[in-house]
DNA sequence: GTCTATAACTTGATAGAC
DNA sequence: GTCTATCAAGTTATAGAC
């Protein structure tokens, strides 16, 4: 199947989005990306600037939600629940780097209402990800680190990952997770 | 000492990059924070908005270049440097959190010749950095993880820490520092 | 050192021809 | 669906009075 124009602009437009930050990023800048087209024929495509900002948060913030809904459905221990969603977070990242990219940084330039939806299902994901890690805590699973620090050491730590993983580079997937399972699980675990 | 209004204008303008974002922010807003004072009188203290970005974007780099410098000048094992480091960032981003924020997500937006500069010192650190993990791997204090995955990893790991620490909530500094140094070198150690 | 006024420019978005 | 033309609003920064 070959793209639409939307799905071309869409994706030129995030992007853009990644390399400059939304607020840099011009209409016009858009334009002479996609080619061919000039700034105000982009507005066939889409409604305005925030919404394609919009798609990208929101479709990114339900990946995340669906991800650790099946993690809590899963009848597993702390420690392999933790080791999905550390899978969870690398798969979405390297699935598309530049949308997660955008969804990470990004998201504080939504309007108002859409702003607050948004922080409302990101603290949403940040509990039910930290409720794994204390019940790992309280079941001895995990060592009695504060959940909070673990929670963001562990959120952030994967971050990083868009910037300076290529699949070309000589180091696999598998050993990007194993590695990450060392740095990140065994600090925690008793 | 009571704060020269430059002072108070650089401030506050590390506060409002920090909040929105250096190119959402404007010097009216940011006069309009100063308080008392129009958009325009602001160029009694700063020569441009860059001036500002710039100032903080090198007076932190300078500090980690300081401290990464200390740590390799002394007589330590990889493990202590390492640690070392990790006190470092989080010194620094306790300290000042607001310019250490700003410094962190806003310095692509530096014109093309401070940019070069600013990457070329972070790339420097970077590579410090690694020297440091390398080393630990090579003497066999270090599990044989990747050192990129390792340097990221540590690296970003501190980055939420003006997001979440306090100093007023019930967590002390002794228990940050060491709860980083369970999650982060714990699972590095051989 | 602060003000008002404004220059010079860029922005997102729309109207209407084709 | 794309174009040209344009609007209305916002931007950084400067000039010159006080």
């Amino acid at each position: 199947m070959a793209k639409t124009k939307k799905q071309q602009v869409f994706e030129a437009a995030a992007e853009l989005f990644m390399e400059k930050g939304y607020m840099a990023a011009s209409m016009r800048e858009l334009a002479d990306r996609v080619g061919l087209i000039q700034a105000s024929s982009l507005y066939n495509h889409l409604k305005s600037k925030e919404e394609v900002l919009r798609k990208i948060c929101f479709d990114n913030a339900e990946k995340f939600l669906i991800g650790i809904g099946e993690v809590e459905a899963s009848d597993t221990s702390p420690t392999e629940k933790l080791k999905a969603l550390i899978r969870l977070h690398i798969r979405i990242a390297i699935d598309d780097p530049t949308s997660v990219t955008v969804f990470n940084d990004e998201w504080r330039h939504l309007s108002e209402h859409y702003l607050q939806d948004f922080l409302a299902k990101r603290k949403d994901y940040e509990q039910r990800f930290k409720a794994i890690i204390e019940t790992g805590i309280s079941q001895g699973a995990f060592k009695a680190v504060d959940p909070n620090i673990a929670l963001y050491t562990i959120l952030t730590s994967v971050r990083w990952i868009h910037y300076w993983y290529k699949p070309a580079r000589n180091i696999s997937l598998e050993k990007l997770e194993s590695d990450l399972f060392t740095l990140l699980i065994q600090g925690l675990e008793n």
